[in-house]
DNA sequence: TATGGGGCTATTGTATACAATTGCACGCCA
DNA sequence: TGGCGTGCAATTGTATACAATAGCCCCATA
């Protein structure tokens, strides 16, 4: 059962979508939020009570979500919140850092001037935002949004998404650690003027240096030490 | 159904596998081995009736395989298999050209010396192998394969896999070009020494070469022109 | 009191019945 | 003859009943 801070509510599937779709839209967003911890048991019964549904589709979305890596499911036992561990967090940081730089360098060839306005636009918001670190975690997530979707390659999108779900297991966010708004605003500009400029090597380079001060912060922030 | 060119057969799950995980494995086995046609629909009765199950464990196989990308499922359409259109074929090479080159140069750091006497073997094997295509395919199958474990990254490892499916989806392999098969052997030669040197910079680039060729045969194959 | 075994309960795996939706076929009418 | 609408058949979505399994609780025994 979800940690319950401000209640997601026992809520109806909308009638213009499949319950199996909601339900593992739901979850989804449940674990990207925190409302579950990682390494907790989910039961089907629970969530299918709470969504107003029946077992079936609630079987359906654990599925698709074991094969998105979210939830571990043994058999007999069920569904846990999948948990990383330290080599995880390493690996998957490492990953990240040749997905996103390759996301740079394919936006510097490819982004519309539609999107790399949009990255300048949120880069102005970050900047004038209150500084609370929600509000930065959020613009955060759409300028990286942004950044995959400018790279215009459906693979690479996927496989960042699927990162960036992982990702949000560990449950708070690198923006909690202080000063590192101001630090991640001023690698953004970096990749976005690389962007703006077309110069793909730049791009890649800025963003796989982002991705390693990010990857310093998280371990600072979960371990203690460099 | 599939193709059937040597029968798959209607066979029984194994009591030690929940029936879902068999369908699951044996839907993905069929469409790697090409016993269904990109783009031919599925339908869930037939395949239950197939292997002796009820349609609620293949449900829960096709809801897996959708989120491998390997099933389009509509709503009350079902499945078909997904089929790849130009622009994907281009996108899934550059992404792979990333992760193979990624894989490399992290192989070249963290293969043990077994996963490196391994890659060799292969070599030796290729070279002696009986001069078929679908031979060599396997060689090179498993030489690939090696190739991701030993950079021992678990998400750059399933993230390959998923693209090594998506590509099974094109049903020729680019070992059906004449004089493809002693190319593709010397560029693995080239991967394997750079490994062995533990010069990650070489093997990346290695790598990334060896793709490219890849693309272009393939390239060829489905389009009839570079 | 510690320990091992047996049965009970909670939970998941599977089958099946039923509801909902789609697409097609057929027939009607202009 | 062609186009449109209605109803039927096929298929998927969902609920639920039942089977199988695992873990735990309790009691008997040393």
């Amino acid at each position: 059962m979800p940690k319950n801070g401000q209640q997601k509510n026992t809520q109806r599937h909308p009638s213009d979508t499949s319950r199996g779709e909601f339900a593992h839209d739901w979850l989804q967003g449940a674990i990207r939020d925190g409302d579950f911890q990682p390494g907790s048991r989910i039961r089907e019964a629970e969530v299918a009570l709470r969504l107003g549904v029946s077992r079936t589709p609630v079987r359906e979305a654990f599925r698709r979500l074991q094969a998105d890596g979210l939830l571990v499911l043994t058999p007999w036992r069920g569904a846990q919140v999948a948990e990383l561990n330290r080599s995880q967090v390493v690996e998957l940081y490492a990953m990240r850092r040749v997905l996103e730089g390759t996301a740079a360098g394919l936006a510097a060839e490819h982004a519309t001037p539609e999107e790399i306005d949009y990255l300048f636009n949120l880069l102005e918001k970050d900047k004038s935002a209150p500084d609370t670190s929600d509000r930065h975690a959020k613009i955060n997530r759409q300028f990286h949004q942004t950044l995959y979707g400018a790279a215009h390659n459906r693979y690479l999108l996927k496989a960042l998404n699927a990162l960036t779900d992982s990702l949000a297991l560990l449950k708070s966010t690198t923006y909690e650690v202080p000063g590192r708004a101001l630090v991640a605003r001023d690698e953004h500009v970096l990749i976005a003027n690389a962007i703006k400029k077309r110069d793909s090597a730049a791009a890649e380079k800025a963003a796989r240096a982002h991705i390693e001060t990010a990857e310093r912060a998280r371990i600072e922030l979960l371990f203690g030490d460099s």
